[in-house]
DNA sequence: CACCCTGGGTGCGTTAGCGTACGCAAGGCC
DNA sequence: GGCCTTGCGTACGCTAACGCACCCAGGGTG
């Protein structure tokens, strides 16, 4: 199913009031992000920003070992490729598409080119950025201190978060590379949530039945985020 | 010794062009940053941006069990405040100060007059930004892969490089804190070092020996984020 | 001088997560 | 229907880091 996706589904863009959006939406193209998709590799220069629609995008870091670690994961409440508006035209991370489905992509160019008429858009774009240094910074709380079990929990809802039903498509061998962890390492821990109830899943499907317990086995840092992403993003009723 | 620190000692302040800094410096209030000092708690709505003349600022996140962990570190190449002209007014973290000196600060609405008036300021402050958003990525890498001993390497140089000489006033306990390990860990860490020959100490008075050997000896961590630095802010020559 | 607080050293049992290896079943493909 | 790839389960030894407990020395204070 080709989807009737719409830019408006990527909460940044419906944010806008509708003189901006007329402005850039003629220019926004809608581009297909398979799953495993790399959008931009550590150190390229950005062309374009996207906005996703359906799709998840993880940022993370590739280690020389190869060894990789998620820095962030954006969805629809945001964009990929703030380096382009920050100034620095790239960053030392690579943009993986972990969950299929659409974006909405805008040449560089055009956003400052809308930087420069008046401010609203640089302002929502900034106040996106700090909530995207919030998850940073807790990643790296995160990472310190919880368990993997307790960081699966974490991961699992900032995914869900950024989707539709309840559903999410990712083998357990995803979820290590993403949390930097032993492929064992999350079979154990998601073989726990399901024994709980908490959870289902099989080949690749997983499904969350028990989203409220789920949040109670998660550490705090799911709530942080969540809490000050809804705080600088307030618009967004229903992602974190 | 009170010293006679100028708000050029600051890279970022250094870095403007002449006639901003003629209208900003005038409102720039030199202020002592003993050890310890907190500049804003977590939530708090920050009045000022600081900038650092020789002074070190951590940013950390204390979790609910009291447990920590730094965020990032920020001496005279940047400054503590971002979330002011990001939007937010505050942050989920705590900014101590990790190594005393003097700092000057600025009220945040003379910042953002500042931005209104044209875009230098902001552009220099949103490439410090991203820099600082690679600091963090980093931590978060950093914390999930490397051992405490090659963390606690990245982190003395990060230190180092916003001090004057090799010598750095911290106990382990402190170190510990900011890391988010236990004491004996960096005693261990430390101890390991000091046999090397690659640092010296002695109640809570580091000296640095051998700054190339704890280069290799760090992880690739410190290597990122001084280059990545080095590349958004290349008026900085001596700072990572 | 005696005191004591702070900074650091050491040891010990415990545990979370790692690397490795192997096994097994579901489901697509010929 | 048989095959093989992909996704997941499990087991075992290993190590880094942890929590705890205690000790010792430097250096300032009364």
């Amino acid at each position: 199913m080709p989807a009737a996706t719409s830019p408006l589904q990527n909460h940044l863009l419906a944010a806008l009031n509708p003189e901006v959006q007329q402005r850039l939406f003629p220019h926004l193209e809608r581009v297909e992000l398979p799953l495993g998709q790399v959008l931009y590799e550590s150190g390229d220069a950005l062309r374009h920003v996207y906005f996703p629609a359906d799709s998840i995008v993880s940022l993370l870091y590739v280690m020389e070992s190869g060894a990789s670690a998620e820095i962030a994961v954006v969805g629809n409440e945001g964009l990929i490729g703030v380096s382009l508006f920050m100034g620095g035209e790239s960053t030392p991370s690579r943009a993986l598409v972990q969950s299929a489905g659409y974006a909405y992509r805008l040449l560089g160019q055009r956003l400052k080119d809308e930087f420069n008429r008046h401010g609203e858009l640089l302002l929502l774009m900034l106040r996106y950025t700090q909530s995207l240094i919030t998850q940073m910074a807790q990643t790296a709380v995160c990472n310190r201190h919880h368990s993997v079990d307790q960081q699966l929990c974490r991961w699992l809802l900032l995914s869900l978060d950024r989707l539709a039903g309840n559903q999410l498509v990712m083998t357990q061998e995803l979820i290590a590379n993403m949390l930097g962890v032993r492929r064992e390492g999350v079979t154990d821990a998601a073989g726990k949530l399901q024994k709980l109830g908490v959870i289902e899943y099989s080949r690749g499907q997983i499904t969350v039945l028990d989203r409220h317990r789920l949040e109670k086995l998660s550490c705090e840092c799911y709530a942080v985020i969540k809490k000050e992403t809804d705080r600088l993003l307030p618009y967004l009723t229903t992602v974190a």
